[in-house]
DNA sequence: TCCGGGCCTTGACGTACGTCAAGGCTTTTT
DNA sequence: AAAAAGCCTTGACGTACGTCAAGGCCCGGA
């Protein structure tokens, strides 16, 4: 059922992260749940934020497009994630546009619902403030990379902070999007990424395993990426 | 006196503008008022946040440094503005550098007085909100700009979001930092900007006087920073 | 089973922009 | 006044990375 599905994305969220289920339960009666197909968009750069919207399943991807059509994506978004919060809080025009990834769904909460459940809540405030932040670290994070870095070391970036442990000691990296979305979140495009992984390749840093990348040389990674060695 | 221009340094502010001059004293005697020299550093990316600024007087640039010493300029914060709020609020590390760049006076506001500030204050809550929901807004712009645009389309935004009205008519940019600055926060050197200016300069979209920038083909500019047509 | 459309890869190529180096101008120092 | 130190400009040069084009691989539809 719809409501039982907004609730859970609610709660996943760090807004509603510490609310009782009943709380969270009469602000998603104000919500509507979106099912969302693949490549359906959500908002667009500029549109009026009437509202925002928590992730409730699949894959959300936010993005900024120059007038050439080149995409940037800022952050691919997940279950219990927040997108354009920052500008229906403040009535500014959304910063970027949103599109579904995949087949997902978002709740949908409305700018004047909101607003007037902040004043009543302090607790929901402090809650904005520390997503806010947040955000504002991560975009400071993507901010750095594109412009102190070449491309081989934000790929490196990306692997040293999404690799997982895998059997036997060894770590990876599990490529949950295509090359193609993975490019546009490094400020590339498909054919530079593809010739930097083929370098790392060849450097014998990495080695290629269906969709998992194997993390073989971290030190060497970690000083492309010029993070402090170790 | 220190503690009056402290009181209005914060009245500057966005946080405290609609609040009473007497509270705005209780605040202003938690906090210390700092007399910066030209040059002096008020903190450096990776530092503890252990409090937040509000410049009261000169200008403060907040900055992100590369290994290899190059420098992009976020903003140049002037009376009133907040510095590194965000990091405090949060209780992270700041995620860029401060300096002053002439002499300059911040009012220092230890984290910890100001978290418990905002727990009795709600009205607060939602004026760092707002002032969180700006910054998010104008890293968003940054962001797109150096990733999306050439440094011709970057020089022209910028020309247009500082135009002024001068006298008869013309509109004219005041350059009251160095052109090295500017290059910096234009993601870029100066020997790139110079090159930008004069190809400007020889194409009669600008004209130089001192040190003030003669917009004289505003359309021409308009297009070139990519902004819609009017 | 064959066909068509994404997605990925590789090569050839152009160019925007950063690096290096030198010279002129202005401002500050002694 | 001379000297020193910044700041700005201009030229020559190298290169990272984007564009264009072609071919291979994989998967879904008829």
């Amino acid at each position: 059922m719809a409501n039982a599905a907004a609730v859970a994305a609610l709660r996943a969220s760090p807004l509603f992260k510490d609310f009782a289920p009943a709380d969270v339960g009469r602000v998603a009666e104000r919500c509507v749940f979106r099912e969302l197909e693949k490549g359906e968009t959500l908002f667009r750069e500029g549109d009026a934020a009437a509202a925002f919207y928590v992730v409730a399943s699949g894959q959300v991807k936010v993005f900024k497009e120059s007038v050439d059509g080149r995409e940037l994506i800022i952050k691919i978004m997940r279950e219990g994630d927040l997108v354009g919060e920052a500008a229906a809080l403040a009535g500014v025009p959304y910063p970027a546009s949103a599109q579904a990834l995949d087949a997902a769904a978002a709740v949908e909460v409305p700018r004047r619902e909101f607003v007037a459940l902040v004043k009543n809540e302090p607790d929901l405030a402090l809650n904005i403030i520390a997503a806010l932040s947040v955000r504002l670290n991560q975009i400071s994070a993507i901010l750095e990379k594109l412009t102190l870095k070449d491309v081989p070391a934000r790929l490196a970036s990306y692997l040293m902070e999404h690799a997982r442990a895998g059997a036997e000691g060894g770590e990876y990296v599990a490529l949950d999007v295509t090359k193609t979305s993975l490019a546009a979140e490094l400020g590339t495009i498909p054919e530079t990424l593809s010739r930097a992984l083929r370098r790392f390749a060849d450097a014998g840093l990495i080695a290629s395993e269906g969709r998992r990348l194997i993390i073989l040389d971290k030190p060497s990674l970690r000083l492309i990426a010029g993070l402090p060695n170790d």
